[in-house]
DNA sequence: TCCCTTGGTGTACGGCGTCCACATTGTTAT
DNA sequence: ATAACAATGTGGACGCCGTACACCAAGGGA
């Protein structure tokens, strides 16, 4: 759920010049390419200007395709947006995820725990300061995320550990508690304050009010925060 | 600052009705009225539909003017989406100051400081809940909000209270520095985190992956949060 | 072989933001 | 009072956007 439809379309456009080769009449396309390339020319506009810059014809232009082939994968304007914004949401996630394995240490060791919570709001922090608009697009279209743990694990042996920004809070938290860091009677609930106050200085910070912090009054704003949360946690 | 050009704007709209009355081809309109209208107008769109929704020409259609007068007024919609947000954060502003209001007890006492600072993190929550449209409005266009203490005060007597929602939460730390429960040292930027947190619940919530939560879920959310933040207090 | 699904094309419509030229008014200077 | 002027509303037009309808070319079963 984590990441529907966006495998492999964040990493080709398709080659940026409306398929440079000859227009052929009928499509010779690889299957699939067209809706890839839709998505990935939409994170390329979202990128750089946020959601509302995610226009369907500017996307199908960069594919090299007329308007209307949009309309054969996604059923209008609103459909595409939420794909981007899936694949964007994705692309939180692995940061959030690199950032975390960063980070030595056991499982259960208490400083390593602390640290990869930490880690966690850092990467959060960092990628809407360098990737402002896909981090607007992100949150842009609410497809449903799991705020509730994920119904029953897929057949697989390996549950796919979720790669959410929730999920990857939670588990950090979890961890936090079985290293003994945090008592477990504090543990339930505290991942929405934390990802409230990490969501709200992003959001504040990034396109809020906040937004013409220097980066030096912003770094200070990201300590205070993550010190101030470390606080409400003993 | 707080409320540039929207004094009179949010109360009357043009009588809904394309000026019933008759349509005279010159302009008889009380000077400033279609400003006004217009940006009436438009925190009507806002509240029932965000920012999105302030369409100018639908402005001017509810107003009884053709799309191009709005021109006479504005630069281009932005500018009126400007004046619009400005309405909409001063309407957040008068609700947080109403809460505060409602607050009995002396300035120095240290419970109703705390009330007063417990009043204002509701009433900013409850104005995202109940008018979601005008509150992603407010933080839709940052114009330029005074996060830096206010320059030189006016020549009037009164300093005019800053009733900007970050003013009004500093006021309130500031009053529970004075009443004792905080340390002063604790004092000095306080108002990031708790800002924070209390706007990223009001997105997630409101506009973010947790739009889906029903009342019970939010309210407990809400408490939450307002006890994670007492805690960060001491 | 036929046909039917898949997916790209062309044309067109209405809505939006915005520009330009024009008309009318209220105000100010003569 | 009258003439000039700034302010403000009107009409028409342009280009861009999302989207609907009709058409058509490939390619894989039956």
């Amino acid at each position: 759920m984590a990441r529907p439809d966006a495998e492999n379309a964040s990493d080709q456009l398709a080659s940026e010049q409306p398929a440079s080769d000859q227009p052929p009449p009928g499509r010779r396309r690889p299957r699939g390419a067209v809706r890839a390339g839709l998505i990935a020319a939409g994170v390329e506009l979202a990128r750089a200007g946020g959601p509302d810059a995610v226009v369907l014809r500017e996307a199908t232009r960069l594919v090299g395709v007329v308007p209307n082939a949009a309309y054969r994968h996604f059923a209008d304007r609103d459909e595409l947006l939420a794909a981007v914004c899936a694949a964007a949401m994705a692309e939180l996630g692995d940061r959030m995820a690199a950032g975390v394995a960063q980070v030595s240490g056991e499982r259960d060791d208490p400083d390593a725990a602390f640290l990869r919570l930490g880690a966690i709001g850092t990467a959060y922090l960092r990628f809407a300061r360098e990737e402002p608009g896909l981090f607007a697009t992100a949150f842009a279209v609410p497809q449903q995320h799991p705020y509730i743990a994920p119904t029953a694990p897929a057949q697989d042996a390996a549950p796919a550990v979720d790669r959410s920004p929730l999920g990857q809070l939670r588990a950090a938290l979890d961890d936090l508690v079985t290293a003994g860091v945090l008592d477990a009677a504090d543990r339930p609930g505290v991942e929405y304050p934390i990802w409230s106050g990490v969501h709200g200085l992003a959001v504040l910070t990034g396109q809020g009010p906040l937004r013409d912090l220097d980066d030096t009054e912003r770094a200070r704003l990201e300590e205070l925060l993550l010190v101030f949360i470390a606080k409400g946690l003993e």
